[in-house]
DNA sequence: CAGAATCCTTAAAGATACTG
DNA sequence: CAGTATCTTTAAGGATTCTG
């Protein structure tokens, strides 16, 4: 979760606070590809909980980056997507994502 | 630190993993600016603990980020900069340091 | 269905002291 | 100077159960 933004020493460091959770950057890109439902996320995260799912969602939702819209449905329907702000994240984290398949994920293949 | 290439999902993953560490963004801004000695590390990074810095140096050098430099000299003197690949890694922070900067920096000055 | 509440495990980090 | 060795702390995350 982002702190107070005077706790920062550097850009980085505060974008890095805001993506700090094993699977919000997974979230980011589930939700870059469209609007997503509690469940649905659930699936695309293999191994993630029902208590860290939420816990993070709500960390990015305070954060400006997720915008969550609960639908008065029986039984109950929540939607997820990336706020502007989320998708302006997800776009400043792309060149990080090229540098990682490069240099990383092609060492062996 | 870095696992083994095929347990990343995306590059993202990958690289947060590399990076994931309080310290490691700051020794890397540290670093980007020239070489450094450890005690110098040390003071440009208010907080970090001895230890601390040491684990994060070597695992940062395990993966090819920082080259070590131990000099034969009395007392002990150590250098440590960037490698190539190191270099590249701090290019591909840059979007993300001006996103943090830009949207959560900026929100209160 | 989408979570809230509770309890539990464990790695990362911090503190402190010591050394080649 | 540049670490290593221990010990302690903490907080993220996991497992399980329950509910509007």
């Amino acid at each position: 979760m982002a702190k107070r933004p005077g706790a920062y020493h550097c850009g980085t460091e505060a974008a890095m606070d805001i993506i700090d959770g094993k699977w919000k950057v997974g979230i980011l890109w589930a939700l870059g590809e469209g609007v997503r439902r509690f469940g649905e996320l659930r699936r695309m995260l293999p191994g993630v909980t029902e208590k860290v799912l939420a816990s993070h969602l709500r960390e990015l939702e305070q954060d400006g980056i997720v915008r969550r819209e609960a639908l008065p449905t029986v039984p109950p329907h929540v939607e997820y997507s990336l706020t502007p702000l989320g998708v302006s994240l997800n776009d400043a984290l792309a060149p990080l994502a090229r540098w990682g398949e490069q240099h990383i994920l092609s060492a062996v293949r």
